[in-house]
DNA sequence: TTAGAATATTTGAATATACTAATATTAGAA
DNA sequence: TTCTAATATTAGTATATTCAAATATTCTAA
């Protein structure tokens, strides 16, 4: 196998921005039971609020994560469309079906 | 949910140890083809012995890998107690009975 | 025993990460 | 407007990671 080096090193960068536990937790989180905004997780996590949303900003860079906003509130939810959720759920044990399928 | 923050340390330290594209490299490999010495990886992952070595001592201290010395060759294989295998095959999208199940 | 192959360890420099504190932005309400 | 809540950004410091180079170890063979 000579070169797929690049794709080792896009899965790579996925594994990087998940393997916080802060950002594990925000994103569990996400899939589990809609802690969506800043301030729930910020309570939830218990850590600072910029703490918090440097975290969102290194998922959301990442492609791991999208926001929208809501009066002076910012939603933040999955996007899955690197496979997040799979990783999550092996990582966890969880169903993947347990998973919140709303919006 | 209040402190199962431990939880979270711990499996965020399993992503960190495989969130790098030679230890992935290195990782899926034993999964797939038993490239399993050090000189072997070298070749095909194209990196210095002391470079493929110093990933192998990551790999290892996080329960990742195990070793067996047979002569002057170190054989290299995964550990699956902290359920990498699922992990790998979620992330690359690999059928888990595509991956060596010898030895 | 000595020589050489395979692997491990140590050291050091460059770079990346994580957190806090302070400040900036954005939107709604008064 | 102006005030305030919610979130984002910036700057700075402490710590961790990565790799190469040099050296050490471990084993086999001669």
């Amino acid at each position: 196998m000579t070169d797929a080096t690049g794709l080792y090193e896009e899965k790579a960068a996925l594994l990087k921005a998940l393997s916080h536990p802060v950002r594990l937790q925000i994103v569990r989180g996400l899939l589990r039971c809609g802690c969506r905004n800043v301030g729930c997780m910020e309570a939830n996590v218990g850590q600072s609020q910029s703490c918090i949303s440097q975290h969102l900003m290194r998922l959301k860079a990442a492609g791991i994560v999208k926001a929208s906003r809501s009066g002076n509130e910012v939603y933040y939810e999955i996007d899955d469309r690197a496979g997040v959720t799979a990783i999550i759920a092996a990582l966890f044990g969880d169903r993947e079906e347990d998973y919140r399928h709303d919006v």
